[in-house]
DNA sequence: CCGCCGAGTCAACATCGTTGACCCATGGGT
DNA sequence: ACCCATGGGTCAACGATGTTGACTCGGCGG
């Protein structure tokens, strides 16, 4: 059989739904699955179509380029979630807690693959629109004091420099500490960000 | 001429420097100039042989590999020099203030490279012999209060965090913002990491 | 019954880092 | 004087990458 599509010919899925859906749902599965494995970079096309038994030149007919599809595949709010809706004054440490937590390994290989994709634009201006939505539009109005939107962006940029040591890097140093004195020291240091205490100098 | 050392057999350069340096110098500087300007992924190899005037095989030859290559030439210091050394209760905006400076353009180009090198085995490793040689190991033994080592890499990463929202992101909130305020807010926030002031909860 | 269209396949392209075979000039040993 | 080992250098090729164009089916509306 050279041509044609192939086995799944009597297929339920492939009657039930528009045709198609089917084996683009399976390509989405395996893209998933080799991005979060693999990285960005170490997932080929190939190897996704390979394990969702698909021609490469499908994956791209698709979806249009590798890009787009980790950016359809790849859910790049790293599942925030709720974590910003509890009290303003504690939000920093939870932060730090919640990336730390061992029972989310997923958070991991998440940002390693976005990372990697991060130098190609449109993944980054994925990147700038999260952020914006995520992270500056329900927290800068809470915050009191001036430069509220700066003040959350530079958090932000402050909770990525510790995954990028942390996931990326894997410092030594900070992979070995106790997790506890790190969501301590620097979640309240992303928490000064936020809400600032007053000093002497601010007098 | 099919083979042989082609033009440059009657160059001086090549009868009082051993013999090769020459032409590993081209490479070099050739490599350097691409790197800053393409970053690691858009400078190819066969790029830099051309702008070399040599054969892309010679490169790896002389090198091993790209990643080699890189290492050997891109000073991964981002030239911090001598940022360190004044008084610590300034450092974190000294820092900051550092790698905003408008007329280092390069620091840009070079944090970029790195940053898209950092997947790469031996770069990261060189990255984190780097910060515990440049960061940790004159710093740390200057901190009051616990956990000193940690609390370097944890400026580190907020340092890098700041680096990557700025040039890799080129987030638009930190980079429309005016200097000072970003060299004030997060130069602090570093400072506190370093050297905390006491609040009321440690009492 | 015809033609169209979307799903799918295949072969190919350009590019990448890297390798092996080869060449040539030089220099030291005999 | 010869020889050959050595090392700098070139060339062609390999395998892998993302992507494209030509093609072929099956099913559906006219």
């Amino acid at each position: 059989m050279p041509y044609g599509c192939a086995v799944t010919k009597t297929s339920d899925a492939r009657r039930l739904r528009p045709a198609g859906l089917a084996t683009r749902t399976a390509i989405e599965d395996a893209a998933r699955a080799l991005f979060a494995e693999r990285g960005f970079d170490g997932a080929s096309v190939r190897a996704i179509a390979a394990e969702a038994g698909v021609d490469p030149a499908l994956v791209i007919r698709h979806f249009g380029s590798k890009e787009a599809l980790f950016l359809r595949t790849v859910d790049t709010s790293l599942g925030i979630g709720t974590v910003l809706d509890g009290p303003l004054e504690t939000v920093g440490r939870r932060l730090v807690a919640y990336f730390l937590d061992p029972r989310r390994p997923v958070i991991r290989q998440r940002y390693v693959a976005l990372a990697q994709a991060a130098h190609h634009d449109q993944v980054r201006e994925e990147m700038i629109r999260h952020t914006a939505e995520t992270y500056v539009a329900p927290l800068a109005p809470r915050l009191p004091g001036p430069h509220p939107e700066l003040r959350v962006a530079l958090a932000v940029a402050q909770l990525g420099g510790l995954l990028n040591l942390l996931f990326l890097q894997r410092d030594p140093i900070v992979t070995a500490a106790e997790p506890e004195v790190v969501i301590a020291t620097y979640g309240d240091a992303i928490q000064r960000l936020l809400t600032p205490v007053p000093t002497d100098e601010d007098a």
